[in-house]
DNA sequence: TATTTTCGCTAAATCGATTTAGTAAAAAAT
DNA sequence: ATTTTTTACTAAATCGATTTAGCGAAAATA
């Protein structure tokens, strides 16, 4: 027995399918179809199990209530996290979210964009990794409307979502420079990526303000695609030197460096925030527990996932009506724990 | 300028889309199309920027190379690592994921399984929630191609991933024992899901067999929606008592909830493993870099991820060819750290 | 030369919905 | 009694692909 169709139901009936079609849109009314048969169509649906194949009214109705996710990896909590938010709020309005992980590849994401298109979702939320420029910007040019989060490109003009990275970055290192350390190194991605840049200039710009030389040997920039290794000679060459040129505390610019980081510092036998301090983005579940739990930039995640897909659905509901692009800005939440003594 | 469509292509060239479609699927040989028209076809296609639009193949063809997941949460680690390896084995097929999460909770999961259902996809891949055995009875009658993961309903014949949760908590108890623990406590959720009870099971066994009397005060069953307090309150019954009732050893069926005990031991200010040793079901990363790296059961992600994707897309590629259901049990790996001392 | 075969291509049905334009019959208005 | 309006519905086009059946011309065979 295969899935029944509207004309499965006009058939039964003996009426046409734009009838039935009416009545179980709720246009009943409207094109004043009786309420005799309307109870009819509605009761043959139910007793056939009807329901409407959704592919072929996206054929015809040109929106297919599907979301395109890019994100750099589904299995980072952080964007874990963000997806569920995402998905939450598509929900409520009957949208679904196909999710591709790039993997900070701009290959793989060319490639993701140009197959959620030809799937005609109506609409993407991309976290666009490096030198994936030229790809949004033709998807600025096209018709689908999509919403940057996480990071976007200060030159080109469309909606994003962010956080105010500098202002963050700045916090937290005047946080650990009040607490005396002086030797704040930074290890981060990356610097093409402007959440990444912004954090690190926040870092940088808080030490000038305390009149404290940046150092760039303390700036620690790992590749895209960063492993444990990489890590682990970024820790050795911060931590590894005589006592006056080794670093006295460590913002890490993502919680997965982060955490690979102290466990790096853990087996050194280094203790925090004794013998190291550190600050991190992203408020992910590991700096709950960890050996010293570690003071956080959370991001608003709730925020952020529900004011991509209102601009979103906004969009889609209202196409072709250029509205002012929105790029919106949020605050981070600074959340002090011990990783940084006192 | 909207997207081209073979129409498009055909117009273009005063020839009929059924040749265009020929050449477009590589069926330009088998249909003796001739090589001038044939480069012709792809010169204007490339020209056109053309790119097949899947709904349609879709309605046309019945297939929608999308596949449904549906997870508690995808914010959860555990998930989001199983449902990366989905998605990478997914796409070496062409395969688009959309993603649900169900919170444990039967009528979204239900109501999940309309939407994707709907939305024609060529199969789903579930970690059913309790209670969803009618829908999962239902999915087995129908044409769809489904795999359960994770967790399973012994009593319906279909097919399913999941790891050897008893010997997996028997490996771990016994671990516990061997360093000489005694009371060891077993907290996880409810137990009607298969996966949760085989592991106390398993839990239970071990005890037996060391001729420890199992003591059901241990044996804390979380509800579903477990929160902090929920968590806190169990903790606080096993270690909040007397020394020679209280525990001394806890396996965390869950990372949710070993993550959320841990912080709740280290604020009762009790030091892991001196006061209390734990084990814990899932190598999330938190675990590495603990208080005191906690010892784990490991989950095959990827190969969980992997058959199951293998099982569907086999199962998608030969409809109605109803092969033996697929019941697959994969090992777990013991990882010790230090949270059990020694 | 007549017939068959091959070649190169096309018409049209189909998937399952939505939607525009319209129609016949009944009711209301003139 | 005629016209107009309303009522209750339907036919057919459409979205963009796939695929079956078949057609006319050229080439091969008899």
């Amino acid at each position: 027995m295969k899935k029944a169709s509207l004309s499965d139901i006009a058939l039964r009936l003996g009426v046409s399918k734009t009838l039935v079609s009416f009545v179980l849109n709720g246009k009943a009314k409207e094109y004043r179809i009786s309420d005799d048969i309307c109870q009819r169509v509605m009761d043959v649906a139910k007793e056939l199990n009807y329901t409407p194949n959704r592919i072929a009214q996206g054929l015809r109705t040109g929106h297919t209530k599907t979301i395109g996710l890019i994100i750099a990896d589904i299995a980072n909590p952080f964007f874990g996290k963000l997806g569920r938010e995402i998905e939450q709020e598509a929900a409520r309005y009957g949208y679904n979210i196909i999710f591709c992980s790039s993997d900070e590849n701009p290959e793989k994401s060319a490639q993701q964009i140009a197959m959620l298109q030809q799937s005609q979702v109506d609409g993407f939320i991309i976290s666009p990794p490096i030198n994936s420029e030229d790809q949004i910007r033709t998807l600025a040019k096209g018709q689908i409307p999509f919403v940057l989060i996480d990071r976007f490109f200060p030159e080109i003009d469309c909606n994003h979502i962010v956080v105010d990275n500098f202002d963050a970055a700045y916090t937290a290192t005047k946080h650990l420079l009040s607490l005396g350390r002086r030797r704040i190194a930074n290890i981060t991605l990356n610097l093409d990526l402007a959440n990444m840049k912004d954090r690190t200039d926040g870092y940088k710009q808080a030490l000038r303000d305390a009149s404290i030389e940046v150092d760039e040997n303390l700036v620690k920039v790992l590749p895209f695609s960063h492993e444990n290794k990489d890590v682990a000679l970024a820790i050795n060459e911060l931590l590894g030197k005589k006592d006056d040129l080794k670093a006295d505390a460590i913002l890490f610019s993502t919680s997965k460096i982060g955490i690979m980081a102290i466990e790096c510092i853990s087996s050194l036998g280094l203790k925090i925030p004794d013998d190291i301090a550190v600050v991190s983005f992203d408020n992910t579940d590991a700096y709950k527990i960890c050996v010293s739990p570690v003071t956080v930039i959370g991001q608003p995640l709730k925020e952020i996932g529900k004011t991509a897909m209102q601009i979103l659905l906004n969009e889609i509901k209202h196409p072709g009506v250029k509205v002012k692009t929105q790029k919106v800005t949020l605050k981070t939440e600074f959340i002090v724990r011990k990783s940084c003594g006192s």
